[in-house]
RNA sequence: CGGGGUAUAGCGCAGCUUGGCUAGCGCGCCUGCCUUGGGAGCAGGAGGCCGCAGGUUCGAAUCCUGCUGCCCCGACCA
């Protein structure tokens, strides 16, 4: 690149985002409209997040498998909402082999329906059930409008899909899942997020009802960062999932699906980055502790059987570690690497082989600290475990910093919003009282742009009135610029 | 899909208004020397179908027409 420096986040974040994961080599464009290239960092991250939710997954009684890509146009009909939520954005495959197709193929967007036509083949009886199944798979959306890992014409992801004999069951699968991704979110993203219900103009095409988990970015805006979905007996009366129950009744399966995407990756890029490029929870990081040594090349050898030593240690620790010889100076490294989000730097020079010492430097903080060797790998990993604490932390401030909790008229909403552009800073989120009126939650959106998030199980304050119409309220919604 | 912008080396740009010599600059890259605790220095070097197609002209990166990609702004989404 020209120039080494990332634009500044205050001054444009979307550009620095779009710089800071490709210094950052999370990601490249490919050379097709809205689709990317998962570089090895990029992709490792998804890897980790990968197999944190798939153990979380299995200790819950779920199992893998995998459907096809290709799904025949005619299951599209099958669900009226359904289909009407996902055609505008289904490429299709038309023509294989030389010839056209009889039925053209939709490369899936989400697999309810494929999903749903095997399971009403393989469930006959209430011994059948519940059937728990999860896919990691690749899924298409023709987006209008597209950003690197937040919105892109193929995303990788998981979706759960369960089918059960009972309503009630269902509805605590549902639950269940949702309370998965905040824990995973919050323990290994280092990521705080409000779980809670979406308002029906923002549920999943099918379902009954839509839970999320929604995440504030450094710009103040708000991710939908995973989604849970009751789906009732929508899917199962569209493709004839039925069972014999005990009274020897037929009867349609309860489903719900559930996922979370490649989009956790441009999360934790806006959660945690600043101007020095990305910042990486150590759980997830690729890479835990960067070695760089220092030192004249009359030093080199000396310094170089010591990096070796340390390295093995550390190693040996479950450590995930990297050492940085090549021929540079230690200036560029260090920005290197903060850019790359690497959470703990080793730096080991002459001075520090003399007195059996090491510096190390924190990401989250800067905090530099000069150590002894003895018992490194111990102190480096207690060490690690804090920066993730911190790093959680820190987010959850910046959160309630930003999280506006006394606005309680349209008026001060936009007031609010006023405010906040002329002063050059983000907006946050607002809770607001919400009467459940679509016309009340259109209102807002027409006249600030903010759309309802997601109605928190656990609001952080009661509201009396809907902050639109002055009527009494029935419940608290998050307000906010949305990705 | 509507409105605006842009396309020249891997990246960032200048040159175009007023057509003309071998198309430049910075960063990065390669070789050598030297250097190393916050983006070092010197010397030498490689790298271009000037987005694509057509037109005007003795001559086009430069002027004209069409197309395509990308970026930004508005209606849809994990």
């Amino acid at each position: 690149m020209s120039d080494n420096k990332l634009t500044a986040q205050d001054t444009d974040f979307s550009a620095w985002y779009i710089e800071a994961i490709q210094k950052a080599e999370l990601m490249d464009y490919a050379p097709v409209r809205g689709c990317i290239v998962f570089r090895p960092d990029g992709y490792e991250l998804w890897e980790r997040i990968q197999a944190g939710l798939d153990r979380r997954f299995k200790e819950t009684g779920h199992r893998n498998a995998y459907f096809p890509m290709l799904i025949p146009s005619s299951f599209f009909e099958k669900e009226k909402e359904h289909v009407e939520g996902f055609n505008p954005e289904l490429p299709w495959v038309t023509e294989a082999g030389g010839e056209q197709l009889e039925e053209k193929l939709a490369l899936r967007p989400t697999s309810e329906t494929m999903i749903g036509y095997m399971y009403s083949r393989w469930i006959q009886s209430y011994r059948d059930l519940p059937l728990l199944l999860n896919q990691w798979a690749n899924v298409f959306r023709w987006e209008k409008r597209t950003l690197p890992f937040l919105r892109t014409s193929e995303f990788l992801w998981q979706e759960g899909h369960t089918a059960h004999a009972d309503e009630a069951e269902a509805r605590e699968e549902t639950r269940r899942m949702l309370d998965i991704y905040a824990e995973f979110a919050e323990s290994e993203m280092a990521m705080p997020v409000w779980t809670g219900q979406k308002t029906p103009s923002e549920r999943f095409a099918g379902a009954v009802d839509t839970y999320s988990i929604e995440a504030m970015m450094k710009d103040g805006k708000a991710l939908q960062a995973g989604t849970s979905h009751f789906l009732g007996q929508n899917f199962a009366k569209g493709f004839g999932i039925e069972f014999l129950d005990r009274d020897n009744v037929r009867k349609f399966v309860y489903t719900t699906s559930w996922g979370v995407s490649t989009r956790l990756i441009g999360a934790l890029v806006m959660v945690h980055g600043d101007d020095k490029g990305i910042a990486l929870p150590p759980r997830l990081a690729p890479t835990q502790v960067i070695m760089i040594p220092i030192g004249p090349p009359k030093s080199r050898e000396k310094v170089m059987a010591k990096c070796t030593q340390v390295y093995g240690e550390l190693k040996a620790a479950g450590i995930r570690v990297q050492r940085d010889e090549r021929e540079a100076t230690p200036g560029w490294k260090f920005n290197e690497w903060e850019m790359r989000g690497v959470p703990l730097r080793l730096e080991i020079g002459p001075r520090d082989v003399e007195s059996n010492q090491c510096v190390l430097v924190r990401r989250d903080t800067g905090e530099k600290v000069t150590t002894s060797l003895d018992n490194l790998a111990v102190y480096t990993a207690h060490l690690l475990e804090t920066i993730q604490n911190n790093m959680l932390q820190k987010a959850l401030a910046f959160r309630a910093e930003n999280s506006h909790l006394h606005l309680d008229t349209l008026e001060e909403l936009v007031m609010h919003i006023a405010r906040a552009e002329a002063g050059g800073t983000n907006a946050g989120w607002v809770l607001g009282g919400w009467c459940g009126s679509a016309e009340c939650e259109m209102k807002v959106r027409e006249e600030t742009k903010f759309t309802t998030r997601n109605i928190p199980f656990a609001p952080p304050a009661r509201k009396e009135k809907c902050l639109v119409c002055g009527e009494k309220s029935s419940q608290e919604v998050w307000l906010a610029r949305a990705y």
